[in-house]
DNA sequence: ACCTAGATGATAATTATTATTAAAAAGGAG
DNA sequence: CTCCTTTTTAATAATAATTATCATCTAGGT
């Protein structure tokens, strides 16, 4: 599980991760790299395309799977929205503003603890997330259900 | 906040709840008081289709729309899914099998406990949502089944 | 019986994502 | 470096869930 940071050699970790170093991948992972929070694909396109013409959003679904595969990101998807990428791959949750979008990472002190129902018998738990919904500061300052754009994380 | 069950009178709940009574309303609503589980639109259509010619999705959409407002239903979306419609509206939590989608209900026994991070004060919490991910029994033995055969070839 | 706000259903529009595929390019071998 | 094979890219089409429109219909009240 590697993670990623500012000082990331990036042309060494795609070596290292088994992908062939692309202009393309270079570019969405220097954006991601400087990037704070949670980007769509849309976000990375937007960020790259000035800089990068010919870049397709194909190109980064495609560069993203891959990422994901190989745990350089962690796709979150929440309601009808688009997904999301984490650079964050450490186990960790999100407070989701139910108005803006907005994620914002917290931790677990200790894993939550459960009892499986009798109907869950057999259920192999791989992971588990925690999503917490509200209002963040800033939409709640701005009243309520008004200005529910941009802004998203 | 209402709970369906088998013997609700669907004509006098749609009143209660302010809506008017339609048949396409009493039929989705009887089709979901004795439906195990976590239907999606299609689901209802499928099912209610057949002795009701008529009914649109639109007016599945719309229709859910409604009893989500008004706390007859929850709606829960995960990842690129269908939207799936929870008649259990008590506030409890999923388990989802990653390979078929099945959702299995439990119940946290405490609220877990965790501290907000600094970049999170003023945030409101107003839901959670624990999201366990795994595989259900039923597609485990399918996939040894299939790592059998992979093996005898 | 009549009126009107609200509901329905057909259809189009939107949006995120996946599939397809010809052309371009990376990386390795010679 | 040159050639070759395989992967990658990017344009485009296809898919799928959901929302928007809007003409028509109807539930429920007068
Ligand atoms: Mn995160
Ligand atoms: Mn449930
Ligand atoms: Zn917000
Ligand atoms: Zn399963």
């Amino acid at each position: 599980m590697h993670n990623l940071s500012t000082d990331t050699n990036i042309p060494k970790l795609l070596k290292d991760v088994g992908l062939r170093v692309t202009p393309q991948r270079e570019a969405i992972l220097n954006f991601l790299i400087h990037y704070e929070g949670h980007a769509t694909v849309d976000d990375i396109y937007q960020a790259v395309h000035p800089t990068f013409p010919g870049l397709s959003v194909s190109t980064i679904y495609n560069t993203m799977k891959h990422f994901g595969e190989l745990g350089l990101v962690k796709e979150i998807t929440f309601g009808d929205a688009a997904s999301r990428f984490d650079v964050n791959v450490q186990p960790h949750h999100h407070l989701v503003c139910k108005h803006c979008g907005k994620l914002i990472d917290f931790y677990l002190p200790q894993p939550p603890n459960f009892a499986l129902p009798p109907d869950a018998s057999g259920f192999e738990i791989e992971d588990y997330h925690l999503e917490v919904k509200g209002t963040c500061r800033e939409c709640r300052d701005k009243g309520r259900d008004e200005a529910r754009n941009e802004q998203t994380q």
